[in-house]
RNA sequence: GCCGAAGUGGUGGAAUGGUAGACACGAGGGACUUAAAAUCCCUUGCCCAUUGCGGGCGUGCGGGUUCAAGUCCCGCCUUCGGUACCA
């Protein structure tokens, strides 16, 4: 039979559906091992050859470790809520869910022609009720508990309470929004509500007011990057910063935990590294200074306690509390003019000009503690309100910041750390001698900043502390198509429904849009209250609800009655490999560890990490083509010749170009206005030029993966993808070579059968080198598995694939074990060759073949033999040959004397089965 | 600005400090064929020599360590990611 794999692939998606080859259950006689993507949104356009990258390196590693005798969890589902399927259900008023199934349908369809090995019988949609039931479950958690930081874990929150009962907020120890005191007395008297809001202050998940962009007439909150000159990027109309109500995850709490448990996890060190930046731990202290002739005091967050010596001013940012209180009258309508002006700049806005100097005096002064000198207190955008405590002392001599500040507005520059100069620029090494500064001079920079905490702390006005720039997660969204919250409101205040209420059904609306007074759209459903009549919430929740817990309901996706059972729990435990892209390494991959973390601490995740090893595939970039239109004609010249004229590049669509070849009667029929254009040819040929953009629908330069399996089945389709370079390299998707694969994939088919076609391998006894070729290349892809390297592995195939060729080896021993090898990477084929040989099972369940290195022993080495570390020439020695013997017996080679050239040698080095250096 | 990664033929890319360019594409030449497809063989980093050998130069740039450097060290350049008034 000759190799058909439209047949082949075509049978085996059957069977193994219908045998359901994939299904995995729990099985406490193997190892487990589990493998994960990160599930994809499914967007209307379909996958392009860049989704199935990681999903096929994945399903390697899977189709390996099942081979290695794991029992493995494979999952795949969708991350299914989202803004694309909302916005096109605003604009055709079809319901969000009927086009996300539709889509997630057309995914799946697609994903099946690559022949996965995903246990399909777990998969669930973000969206669907069973499962985001659970979403909603963990935010009641995160609600009821708070975070002890002593204990470093999360705590019921009526632990807290019982505490505040007995004696109010001493030696209380949990992460807050702002400090609070109050003593038992104080707490006992208050009433529901004013504990409700004090509790809010602790909860993990609660509700407060932030600055967000609003946009009146959308009635709308909009993303930074929605924003742009003040304007909605949609429609263009004038955008507010608003404070709103909004629920928020105090993920900070975690921030410590998340950094350490970084060094736990076999994730890149790129990716590690921004991990770390973004939750950006910072030693320093916290310094309280007296306001001059007012009671309120200012507190600041400086990691240069040691330059304390060298404030010259202070700095609030404009949301501070205290400009209101602190202003004197004689500044109040500059400094009003300038808090209402920088309020309203979009965060956007204010990075576009970090270089301007803007700011205003308040008027006020404060006294730095150690010098006693009056201090001016100013406003100015460059502090930041979600930082620190929204206030700084100001060290103009060493910070660039302060410097551009001071020199702006022409205040005192004092330099406090020898070495640099001030006249020029901030000196604001950490490696220093202190200088003008009293009773710290002559310290370091590290020694004085000790010494001024602990002055701090005895004078009980601050002390040393550790600061993150990881901020809280804002978790509300003014859309439709997200986890309703499972809260209702009593006199303001949120309060949970029950867990038998759960889950609360996304309700229907008439329209998909914010109500006419700027509600959110479940603002328009009916009845969207409790039975009680208390209203719901009328936001929904974020994208990174649905895929922050995901990976742990793969374990029992149909459990009812919990998130998911202990015993699945205790056996999956957590992903061994999780494979998807680096730029969720600041969202999904933090709400992900905290959610773990979290529910880890309430008993329920037995790991605290959720993703033990992560693998980044690159992004895979589109490679455009172009034609070269003269000028003003509709003339197109091939790339070697179009600079003999003025020439414009049009992209073409990369379907109908072949290796840069230009296909002229499709590019005549791809669109009427090129229907009798005319072309400046090389060599009978019209050349193409390319160049490496993003993949995207109108720089035609998608390539369908449904085409290329058609064209060429799943087995090469995948193989090529693995061919293309290192995994986690970003690469220019090119079709070239994809040729080269499809031929090596004939070729082993061929390697089984006849000239003839039949099906012929042999029972005879293999030879020593039929043996070493197999062995070697056991060796090679297991190595290769374990290091993710599948490009060197696919390379290894080829070499062995070609050398059994040449011998004409066609033995069941030797060809049998190889099938196994590439099942992996091309289960198709594999599966039917291994049927042909006689098989009855799957190959799946097939062992991996034991390397034996006996077959490798060599009985003879060739040396390149070196001369001052140039080869001259190679000899070969028996294997066994001790360095000694080899050493002497190069030196009486003939070929040496010519090299050697009458000297003795000043050394001789030996590397056993490498090279002979001789030194001169 | 800061942090991270990477620079190797016409192209994608191989190389535990040990013969740089494996493997593949493309290109050129040839075999088979009426022809095409498919398949197979040879050449293919650059320069000189080419009737046989052969020789020189080559991994972004400049230094260094070493018998030996794409690989290690120091100083630059370029590209790509992340981040950006984080005190």
């Amino acid at each position: 039979m000759e190799y058909n794999f439209k047949e082949i692939e075509k049978k085996w998606h059957e069977i193994w559906n219908e045998s359901k080859a994939y299904k995995t259950e729990i099985d406490n006689s193997k190892p487990k091992f589990y493998v994960l993507d990160m599930f994809p949104y499914p967007s209307g356009a379909g996958l392009h050859v860049g989704h199935p990258l990681g999903y096929i390196a994945s399903d390697i590693y899977a189709r390996y470790k099942r081979q290695k005798g794991f029992n493995v969890l494979h999952p795949m589902g969708y991350d299914a809520f989202g803004l694309p399927a909302e916005q096109y259900a605003i604009q055709t008023g079809q319901h969000p869910a009927v086009t996300t199934n539709a889509n997630a349908a057309r995914y799946r369809e697609q994903l099946d022609k690559i022949g996965f090995s995903f246990d399909w019988s777990r998969e669930f949609k973000t969206c669907d009720p069973d499962y985001y039931k659970w979403t909603q479950w963990t935010f009641i958690q995160l609600f009821n508990h708070y975070y002890n930081k002593k204990e470093e874990k999360a705590e019921k929150i009526e632990k807290l309470i019982s505490q505040f009962e007995k004696s109010g907020t001493e030696n209380v120890t949990a992460a807050e929004t702002k400090p609070l005191t109050f003593t038992a007395a104080e707490w006992n008297s208050k009433t529901e509500d004013e504990k409700q809001e004090i509790l809010l202050n602790y909860r993990l998940a609660y509700i407060a007011e932030t600055w967000v962009n609003w946009c009146p007439k959308l009635g709308c909150v909009l993303a930074n990057d929605e924003v742009v000159n003040g304007l909605s990027v949609r429609g263009g109309f004038p955008v507010e910063r608003k404070l709103m109500k909004q629920w928020i995850l105090r993920v900070s709490a975690y921030a410590e935990r998340l950094l350490r448990g970084l060094d736990t996890l076999e994730w890149s060190d790129s990716l590690k590294e921004i991990q770390r930046n973004w939750i950006g731990r910072s030693e320093g202290a916290f310094i309280r200074f007296n306001i001059e002739n007012k009671e309120e005091t200012l507190d600041i967050f400086t990691t240069r306690p040691d330059t304390i010596f060298g404030v010259s001013f202070m700095v609030l940012c404009p949301e501070h509390a205290l400009i209101e209180k602190i202003t004197t009258a004689d500044r109040k309508t500059e400094v009003e003019n300038y808090v209402t002006w920088a309020r309203n700049r979009s965060e956007t806005e204010r990075q576009a000009d970090v270089k301007k100097v803007s700011g205003v005096f308040t008027g006020a002064y404060a006294v730095n503690p150690f010098t006693g000198e009056r201090v001016p207190i100013w406003v100015a955008e460059y502090v930041l309100a979600g930082y620190g405590t929204g206030g700084i002392m100001a060290v103009p001599a060493h910070d660039s910041r302060d410097y551009a500040f001071a020199k702006h507005f022409q205040l005192p520059i004092r330099e406090v750390i020898a070495g640099g100069d001030i006249e020029k620029e901030a000196f604001e090494t950490k490696d220093g001698t202190v200088i003008n500064s009293d009773f710290i001079n002559g310290l370091t920079v590290k020694e004085a900043g000790k010494m001024i905490i602990e002055k701090v702390k005895e004078k009980g006005i601050g002390y040393g502390t550790v600061n993150y720039r990881l901020r809280d997660a804002i978790f509300s969204r003014q859309r439709y198509w997200g986890e309703p919250f499972p809260v209702y409101y009593k006199n303001g205040y949120p309060y949970m429904l029950d867990e038998q209420e759960l889950p609360l059904l996304l309700p229907e609306v008439d329209k998909f849009l914010p109500t006419e007074t700027g509600e959110p759209p479940l603002a328009r459903a009916a009845n969207w209250k409790t039975k009680e009549g208390y209203p719901l919430e009328t936001c929904t929740m974020p994208g990174f609800a649905g895929s922050s817990g995901y990976y742990l309901r793969y374990m029992d996706p149909h459990n009812d009655k919990e998130y998911f059972s202990k015993e699945a729990n205790q056996y999956w435990q957590d992903v061994d490999l999780y494979v998807g892209g680096a730029e969720h390494a600041t969202g999904h991959l933090i709400y992900s560890r905290f959610w773990n973390k979290f529910l880890f601490d309430i008993g329920l995740a037995c790991k605290e990490e959720p993703f033990k090893k992560l693998i980044n595939q690159g992004m895979i970039q589109g490679r455009s083509n172009f034609v070269y239109r003269i000028v003003g004609t509709n003339k197109f010249v091939s790339l070697g010749l179009k600079n003999e004229y003025e020439t414009q590049p049009i992209h073409v669509d990369v379907n109908i170009v072949s290796n840069d070849i230009l296909d002229i009667e499709a590019f005549k029929n791809w669109r009427p206005e090129f229907a009798d254009a005319e072309f400046i040819l090389e060599d009978g040929k019209y050349v193409c030029g390319w160049e490496v953009e993003k993949m995207s629908k109108s720089k035609y330069n998608v390539q369908n993966p449904d085409d290329l399996v058609e064209k060429y089945g799943a087995d090469t389709l995948r193989m090529y993808e693995m061919f293309l370079g290192p995994i986690e390299l970003a690469k220019p998707w090119d079709t070239n070579g994809i040729e080269g694969v499809f031929r090596f994939i004939k070729k082993f088919w061929r390697l089984y059968h006849d000239a003839q076609n039949n099906f012929a391998v042999t029972d005879d006894a293999p030879t020593k080198e039929e043996l070493k070729i197999l062995h070697k290349t056991i060796k090679k892809i297991e190595e290769d598995n374990e290091k993710f390297s599948f490009n060197t592995a696919v390379s290894c195939f080829m070499i062995a694939t070609n050398e059994l060729t040449e011998l004409k080896c066609r033995k069941r021993a030797i060809l049998e074990p190889l099938a196994v090898l590439l099942s992996a990477y091309a289960p198709h084929i594999a599966e039917e060759l291994w049927h042909l040989s006689g098989h009855t099972d799957s190959v799946l369940t097939a062992n991996f073949p034991i390397f034996n290195p006996e077959y490798l022993v060599e009985n003879s080495f060739t040396y390149p033999i070196s001369f001052n570390g140039k080869v001259r020439f190679q000899k070969e020695f028996p294997a066994d040959m001790s360095p000694k013997e080899i050493e002497a017996a190069v030196l009486a080679d003939e070929n040496a004397a010519r090299w050697l050239d009458g000297k003795t040698p000043k050394k001789v080095i030996v590397v056993p089965k490498k090279i002979v250096n001789v030194v001169i």
